[in-house]
DNA sequence: TAGGACCTTGGAGTGCACTCCAAGCAAGCG
DNA sequence: CGCTTGCTTGGAGTGCACTCCAAGGTCCTA
């Protein structure tokens, strides 16, 4: 894997104050490529990164944990623009508090819903997986394909 | 909606025998586009559908089931062309029984691992949502955005 | 101070799963 | 018979979420 350590840090993250992590750590940490960090970036997913004097990303804590979210919230299939717009808000300030609340509220539903045709489907592979299993050698005909 | 219902028949499946349907009563009983089912039909995620003596498909019940299990296995996320091998398994015959059997095995595992992740995610929405219904109005400052 | 690994940018390219198009044949109705 | 709606095909186009490229600047270690 060849993950140099450059400042000599251990692998995790490091306390406040002291979290200014390079691109290719939070590649580590979040297993994202370097090339999708810099497009969320540009497509708004992200706040604008802290840079260093040259212009190199800086990365926080804060960053990281919103990372952390963004990869729950995809994982659920949200696509990708309704979480700028979740981002939007979080920048537009305290405001649309309740705007954020309704997102999330109306996700916990999505993610519910997506939970139980899930176990809609298990049902339907288990049946099937005991079909299966109990035709150790083929019988007569299969409908059950 | 505007469903015309061409040959006189009730909007649910007929049984084994007259089990004739046109592309488009397939469209409405799996929510698919008939484009998106004569696109399975080319990759071979479908087996060849029957065809009326000038040419035009006719899906049987059979079929239909088959498109029900494609239906539950897509919303996993399994993709396209996985389920167009167990496709291909089932057109070999009986004696890929193990094949499919180790392939269903495997998706259920996944399935039981999407349903982890989700309720992770489930668990990062309630505390976030809990966090902005105790804040009905905003207090000092938002960390858990 | 030299070398290699790492980082920057805008823009172009990729893979997946559809989605649509044009041109023409087919089916049911008055 | 003509009309409208539906179905056929191969191939091209779309939208999403990345993914990569070229050309160049930066950082660390020997």
């Amino acid at each position: 894997m060849t993950v140099m350590e450059t400042t000599g840090t251990r692998t995790g993250r490091r306390p406040d104050g002291e979290d200014r992590y390079t691109i290719s750590e939070v590649v580590a940490f979040t297993g994202l490529t370097a090339h999708t960090l810099r497009w969320y970036e540009r497509i708004g997913l992200m706040p604008h990164i802290d840079r260093s004097h040259t212009g190199q990303r800086r990365y926080t804590n804060r960053d990281l944990d919103w990372l952390d979210l963004v990869g729950k919230l995809r994982l659920t299939g949200m696509p990708v623009a309704d979480m700028v717009r979740y981002a939007e808000l979080v920048r537009e300030g305290d405001h649309t508090y309740g705007e954020r609340f309704e997102l999330l509220k109306a996700t916990r539903e999505d993610v519910l819903a997506r939970i139980d045709e899930l176990r809609g489907t298990l049902a339907v592979l288990d049946r099937k997986i005991s079909f299966y299993a109990d035709a150790g050698r083929p019988l007569a005909s299969e409908r059950s394909r």
